[in-house]
DNA sequence: TAGCATACCTGCGTGTGCGCAAGTTTGCGT
DNA sequence: ACGCAAACTTGCGCACACGCAGGTATGCTA
């Protein structure tokens, strides 16, 4: 592993300021009163520079808590032995990833689920495992369909949204009303895990049927 | 005074932090021993930057101790009421700027004139003077012939620097061997402010003529 | 409800940093 | 003295940050 020259580890810095900032400031201040120009301005950035690095307000505040994860389930899925059933690789992969460096604090994961516009973004960052996940499935099915792997990464990625969105699930919230309700306040909504293993479940024969046609066995 | 824009200010940052570093690591390290590679480290840039900003090795050593001293002459001379003669206006700005900014540590000035290619630079370093100044000048003297403001500010730059190369005659250098030697030390001969003064001298004459020249006085 | 102000986001031109490669100088070891 | 290696300096192309202007959404006030 090469050392990835100045330029990428300035672009790095800046992004992981912008998190940073943008989550600092959103803590002390609450989201919603939380300007673009002052994140921009607390990394040491201008208002146009942060829009290069996040498309929202809002995303550089997910991605202090999301940084890093959709890299990490693909090497997750990668590490897993090519014994395992794939599907049973991508599903430990997912929980394992987002269990484990889910929760940051507890502050911080009422932040998000408080206001609306940050659970949106939160969840549209599901979708960021897509691309690292393709590759990583299409490693393990070499002679799959041109768009098999993209499909099922996608799929992947969209069970991933549901289950957290299950899990987030907003109290008042009156197309899924069994959300626990405190007072305006949303909480978990049954264990992440489980959310994650029952909204993946679906996909596991597609999974089968893709691994039996790369690798018809006796 | 507008506040100069981000990009502007991160600019001369930049330029601090390069004159900061250059100074600290040459006199940790010793001048001869100090690489741009380390200089642009230390700055937190890369080296073809440093070279952006300067064109050689010694010019950010030295560019830690003369820092600003360009314009501030010329603002010097520009404060001086219009009362004054020009001669006298200029040589009291250069003496003034010289000897309250000049003396940094003594361990900075042992610095440079120990190593010649730092003398070098640091002597070199008084050109720099020559644009801004030419600007307070014509100010002064707005009738006058095109270039006689450009002439006579690079003539105090050339005076200033023979004035300075006197006062750090160094030793054993047989084109002036009235130097005080010091056991191959280097020190300063005379004090600075006499130096100027007999330097610029001879130039009075020409700042009266043009001065003459652009007010005819009954 | 209409108008207005604020903030967000994006397109575009320009300035600057980075990386690379080439030519040169400097100092050292053979 | 010669060759070699390290360091310096500069030209060039590309990527990115900045500043500005324009279009849109959101919230407040009259």
């Amino acid at each position: 592993m090469t050392t990835p020259g100045l330029r990428e580890r300035k672009r790095q810095a800046t992004r992981e300021a912008l998190r940073t900032a943008a989550l600092r400031l959103a803590l002390e201040h609450g989201a919603s009163k939380v300007r673009v120009e002052d994140i921009a301005a607390a990394a040491g950035v201008s208002p146009r520079t942060y829009n290069n690095y996040f498309a929202s307000r809002e995303q550089a505040i997910v991605s202090a808590v999301t940084a890093g994860r959709e890299t990490r389930v693909a090497a997750a899925v990668a590490r897993r032995p090519p014994t395992v059933r794939l599907a049973d690789a991508v599903t430990e992969a997912v929980v394992e990833q987002y269990t484990t460096t889910g929760q940051h604090e507890l502050e911080t994961l009422l932040l998000i689920t408080t206001w609306s516009p940050l659970r949106k973004a939160f969840l549209d960052a599901s979708a960021g495992i897509e691309l690292p996940l393709t590759a990583a499935i299409a490693a393990r099915l070499p002679d799959a369909g041109a768009h098999t792997a993209r499909v099922l990464a996608a799929s992947v990625a969209a069970a991933v949204r549901i289950a957290v969105e299950n899990w987030l699930q907003p109290a008042g919230d009156d197309t899924s009303p069994e959300g626990f309700d405190t007072g305006g306040l949303v909480v978990p909504f049954g264990s992440l895990t489980d959310q994650l293993g029952t909204a993946l479940a679906p996909l596991a024969p597609a999974f089968d049927a893709a691994e039996e046609q790369a690798h018809p066995e006796a």
